[in-house]
DNA sequence: GACCAGATTGTCT
DNA sequence: GACAATCTGGTCA
């Protein structure tokens, strides 16, 4: 079933933790494209000053304040776009980066996608899921409820679902240069598709 | 209006 | 392992 608004509602910190093991589905004309989520990172509000929203709400930012289930797409260094999921209540400012997909359904058109055939450079990180799964600026500011890009529960895909068991680690966050003292960093032990450096 | 840093990735050595 | 590619918001003049 569809992660619901209860569910977004929580702290980014749980819902990053909780989203381990759900699956990003997003439809497309051309077809469904299913990822189940393998590594996420919560972005606090004003006390984290990795977060976008530590200095307020800005036109680029303003979907971080959106009540919880909205989707905020940031577009970083001039090339990738990278998905986040609000978290918490309206006007919070907290959010949940997806860092990485492990590739379930439609593996051919995110192949066609990134115009990549190595499955295991398929997803393995942030701005590469976003372009395998089609993602684009146009969902910026819409929910994971009523988009075609949706978040199911881990028991939804019973018959896809091939880490039934796995270890949660906890872990500092990368790639930025405040605040990286923080264990807000979430993903899935041994899973190859977890982005390394 | 100029300058800089940034939640990254692909390519080359 | 180093580095270039390229855009956006923030800061300061």
């Amino acid at each position: 079933m569809i992660l619901n608004r209860k569910f977004y509602a929580q702290n980014a910190q749980i819902v990053a933790k909780k989203l381990l093991g759900t699956f990003l589905v997003h439809e497309t004309p051309a077809g469904k494209l299913v990822g189940q989520i393998v590594e996420t990172e919560a972005y606090l509000s004003s006390n984290d000053p990795a977060s976008h929203s530590y200095k307020g709400q800005t036109l680029r930012n303003q979907a971080m304040f959106l009540e919880g289930g909205h989707i905020y797409i940031y577009f970083s260094y001039g090339f990738h776009y990278l998905l986040n999921v609000v978290t918490g209540k309206e006007s919070v400012g907290e959010a949940v980066l997806i860092r990485a997909i492990e590739p379930v359904a439609g593996i051919n058109l995110m192949q066609n996608n990134r115009q990549m055939e190595k499955i295991s450079n398929l997803t393995n990180g942030p701005g590469k899921l976003v372009q395998a799964l089609n993602i684009g600026n146009d969902l910026y500011g819409q929910s994971f409820i009523s988009s075609p890009l949706k978040i199911y529960s881990a028991d939804s895909f019973p018959e896809l679902f091939r880490n039934r068991k796995f270890e949660v680690v906890t872990t500092t966050r990368i790639g930025i240069s405040k605040g990286n003292n923080l264990n807000l960093r979430f993903y899935i032990m041994n899973n190859p598709f977890v982005s390394k450096s």
